[in-house]
DNA sequence: GGTTGACCTGG
DNA sequence: CAGGTCAAC
């Protein structure tokens, strides 16, 4: 059991638990997960987090994968623009962004268009004891995320038994674009959010990612924070409480349908970062899991 | 270049 | 209807 204190505001139910990252599952009072080829147990006590782990190194993973060095203090600072997001802010203090690996971000969120989050658990969980490897910690059963070179081996109709549906050909391309071009993330790595966003979703290669899950693979594993994910819940956010800062010709986003136009998509997104400024993404987080509180008392 | 409908699956 | 994207107008 190792230990490692935050010296800044850190909550680790909220990080885990808020739609970032779906392979935790919180048993026995302590939240399991598995990233790449290790086991992690996590428990919080104040800013502490007790870490027991088939890693040696967990220290410094756990350090990378919460974002220890980021300024929380001057980054939190920088988002309170307005009462709605301070609102949020207090609401899910603590919470903090992951940076995952590109890979287990990318199949994450090829898992994510148009369903909801306990199904995108389910079908990251089939995938990986299908095609993952197996690993016991406490007696328990755990599965890695598998490879981009398991996944383009895979026969599509064995990626469909894992419940993923039509997104099956989206993992099987992807996967095969991925296992040849891993350097992709790197060359990602040294853009802009505008440039690589596009060059992830005009790739027809990582077929399956258009401009918002571009968005999430670039916020949650590339380092990009300005990057602002616009969903179903931050375009109803927007519409109810940015609406101001949208020039009036585009008042006609609001037409009801929840999609947007890759253009529309564009232009909000520009907006949302000029205003939020070179943290946005972490102002996307804390309005997401408001949106999650509201809905169940507005709808 | 901007719209529209189909799409797996589960609650 | 849900953390959208693709293909056809």
């Amino acid at each position: 059991m190792k230990k490692l204190k935050f010296q800044q505001q850190f909550n680790l139910n909220y990080s885990l638990n808020c739609g970032q990252t779906f392979n935790w599952t919180n048993q026995d009072d302590c939240w399991y997960g598995v990233i790449k080829n290790d086991v992690y147990c996590l428990k919080q006590d104040d800013n502490v987090i007790y870490i027991d782990s088939t890693d040696s190194d967990c220290i410094n993973t756990m350090k990378k994968y919460f974002r220890y060095q980021d300024n929380y203090e001057l980054i939190i600072s920088c988002i309170s623009l307005d009462p709605f997001i301070q609102t949020a802010i207090q609401n899910f203090s603590g919470l903090r962004l992951i940076r995952q690996d590109p890979w287990e971000c990318t199949l994450s969120y090829l898992c994510a268009s148009n369903t909801n989050i306990s199904n995108i658990r389910k079908m990251l969980d089939n995938l990986s004891k299908k095609f993952g490897n197996r690993l016991t910690f406490h007696d328990k059963q755990f599965f890695t995320i598998p490879s981009p070179s398991t996944l383009s081996n895979a026969y599509l109709s064995d990626l469909i038994k894992c419940k993923v549906g039509y997104r099956a050909k989206y993992i099987k391309r992807s996967a095969v674009f991925i296992d040849q071009n891993s350097y992709i993330f790197d060359e990602l790595k040294i853009m802009n959010l505008i440039n690589a966003r596009k060059k992830l979703s005009d790739s027809c290669e990582m077929f399956g990612v258009g401009p918002k899950i571009a968005d999430c693979i670039l916020l949650f594993s590339h380092d990009m924070l300005d990057s602002f994910p616009i969903d179903t819940r931050i375009l109803q956010t927007i519409k109810q409480y940015y609406r101001y800062l949208l020039d009036p010709e585009m008042y006609k986003i609001q037409n009801d349908k929840s999609t947007l136009t890759s253009y529309q998509y564009e232009y909000l997104s520009k907006i949302m970062i000029d205003y939020f400024g070179p943290y946005a993404g972490y102002a996307q987080e804390f309005l997401y899991c408001q949106y999650g509180l509201s809905d169940k008392f507005t709808r």
